[in-house]
DNA sequence: ATCCTCTATGCAACTCGTTTCATAGGCAAG
DNA sequence: CTTGCCTATGAAACGAGTTGCATAGAGGAT
């Protein structure tokens, strides 16, 4: 489990309130990690208590009160520990790729469409991927020497987005895969 | 969830036992959807219940007896209903990328030689996803006239190397960038 | 006036997935 | 001859993640 751990690097980027973190989640850290508002607040109650992180209610004017998170020197050393540990091996699951092997036994057309509006959310997903990285690495209003954390939240960045090119290129492979089907079996 | 979608379109393509499908599941529906035996025993079972496939004892010599699984006709209109579902986003959780963002403040060597180990799994991985292309697509052995099956299993191998180039392109991309950093904060 | 959205936190119930354990015969290696 | 692996299925407990609901004041839209 590496919730617990996705918490502590963001709130080390950046000290926050549990609805700031979920909101994190919806935006750079969702990139690579997804989790509801529900997750966070049981697990950030429950690093609270492990001494993983400190908390302050901060009283604030026309707003409900929020809890201010920072990670403390137990939570620190938990990153550590976590980072000497072996990488495990993502469990992956495709829907898409199950659907696509479903088709031989389906409707062939159906999935065509689905796959050309999946297609468009990927686009979707690069195009903002870009703007995120011209705003804050290699723009004009990008810092000029970046330092380690700016560097390696870059290359991440840089991953997401081969990982969108590497998808779009493989969705124009399938539908032409399913378009050349569709051609042969019911011309 | 989909797994009940998975053991469907793994025993279209061949009826089983709930112990073939596992170890299907450790190889080529593995590369995009896992599971364990306790799951797939346990959703055979609800799919038993609900007329999705139909089971037949098998006696064996020497061995344990089996329940060998085929789709009903209620299993393959639940099929294609599914398929024409909307595809629904992956929700996304990569250890590595939290990792990375988190070695800016940790300990950057270990997390780099972590990284240099994931990325010979990736190449073995890729070798093997080779091989198979090799074995059951490409090569000598593979059938002239491939029919609708047999290209939708193909592509989807594909889809799985081009994300392994990928992978194998960015894991070069963050060892670059950790060396850098590492050089630079610790000449 | 009423409805909706945003900020901000949380409980309760549920589903899904993992881990551990159990059974049981055959077969091969040491 | 005993230890371990392969086939084959399953129960039980646990942990993680999702979904629905609740509260509550501020502000904007219709």
């Amino acid at each position: 489990m590496a919730l617990e751990h996705a918490i502590l690097v963001s709130l080390l980027e950046k000290p926050g309130s549990g609805y700031e973190l979920a909101r994190r989640f919806d935006r750079s850290i969702g990139y690579f990690w997804t989790a509801t508002h529900q997750q966070i607040y049981r697990v950030l109650k429950r690093m609270e208590n492990d001494g993983w992180v400190a908390a302050h209610e901060v009283a604030q004017q026309g707003r409900p009160d929020k809890k201010h998170y920072a990670v403390a020197p137990a939570g620190r050393a938990a990153l550590s520990a976590w980072l000497h540990e072996p990488i495990e091996p993502e469990s992956v699951r495709h829907d898409l790729a199950v659907k696509i092997r479903g088709a031989a036994f389906g409707d062939l057309s159906a999935l065509l469409h689905e796959v050309e509006r999946y297609r468009q959310v990927h686009s979707g997903r690069l195009a903002h991927y870009r703007a995120g990285e011209e705003r804050d690495f290699t723009g004009p209003d990008a810092p000029a020497e970046p330092d380690a954390m700016h560097e390696l939240q870059h290359v991440v960045l840089r991953g997401g987005i081969a990982y969108e090119q590497m998808t779009l290129a493989w969705l124009d492979d399938v539908l032409a895969t399913l378009r050349r089907i569709r051609e042969r079996t019911a011309p």
